[in-house]
DNA sequence: CGCTTGCTTGGAGTGCACTCCAAGGTTCTA
DNA sequence: TAGAACCTTGGAGTGCACTCCAAGCAAGCG
């Protein structure tokens, strides 16, 4: 079994669960105005991603109008994950570019998609000693507020 | 026991486990360059949250120069954990706040930080939505090297 | 057909969190 | 006591990620 069996050269491929709200393939030409309704971003921010090239080439209409498929709403759906972890956008379109370039690339994404693993792991246990943090800070203040209240009701 | 027994008015308190580096109390009075070294901030950042509120007041020598205490890097980190957190500035200048308005503010000191608790466990959590999906890309790519190296050898 | 709502573009503007600058005073080491 | 290294200020500048604007074309409805 090739690689090109399971994937075409445009895609990112490994789509993960179905998405909700979508039309089936084939029938998948959103406005972006219903782009936005799915997403969440702004029209603004959606033309943003394309003219930095964060996104792939989107269909137009015959009068030039936007078009987006259900492929374009899974690589938005990655790209807001990846903004979660505070990847910068000038990853994400270096990222983008290795997908345009084609599955030569594979490798490099690995790499890139590992690195990006690890910062995420990294930054969740800066978020867990926080939260040790923000624990010992909460009970204090409420012995505090207990303490005052006693205080009160002496 | 009483709360003014274990906390003065002007501390936010509960500093954690000591640090490292530090000189003993009564002898701690930093540079701001001192400081720079121990909290990987910078002079001009520490200023700037001087100008914001950000920070209590700081001590200067007797010519103007910032001279800081241990409880000034305590504070220091408890804003490096909380900007961890995401927190905007704007959110931590009001915590300063409270805390300079003295005790019959911890009930609202507790209801932020609790707040801010929250807010770390969702970004946790959606943290590991996105290692899934990374995760879940991972392997692809994985696969799809080891296919492309069994394509070579053939 | 007219009307409203939606979509197009390049370029300018916004908000956040720093980051730097110039000009001058201070502190330390030799 | 000279020189290097450090510190002071207000205000201006930077980089990121959007966010908005104006002017005009497109789409759907009665």
């Amino acid at each position: 079994m090739t690689v090109m069996e399971t994937t075409g050269t445009r895609t990112d491929t490994c789509a993960g669960p179905p998405q909700q709200n979508r039309r089936p393939d084939g029938e998948d030409r959103y406005t972006i105005s219903e782009v936005v309704a799915l997403t969440g971003l702004t029209a603004h921010t959606l033309r943003w991603y394309e003219r930095i090239g964060l996104m792939p080439h989107i269909d137009r209409s015959h009068t030039g109008q936007r078009r987006y498929t259900n492929r374009d709403l899974d690589w938005l759906d990655l790209v807001g994950k990846l903004r979660l972890t505070g990847m910068p956008v000038a990853d994400m379109v270096r990222y983008a570019e290795l997908v345009r370039e084609g599955d030569h690339t594979y490798g490099e994404r690995f790499e890139l998609l590992k690195t990006t693993r690890e910062d995420v792991l990294a930054r969740i246990d800066e978020l867990r000693g926080t939260l040790a943090v923000l624990d010992r800070k909460i009970s204090f203040y409420a012995d505090a507020g207990r303490a005052l209240a006693s205080e009160r009701s002496r």
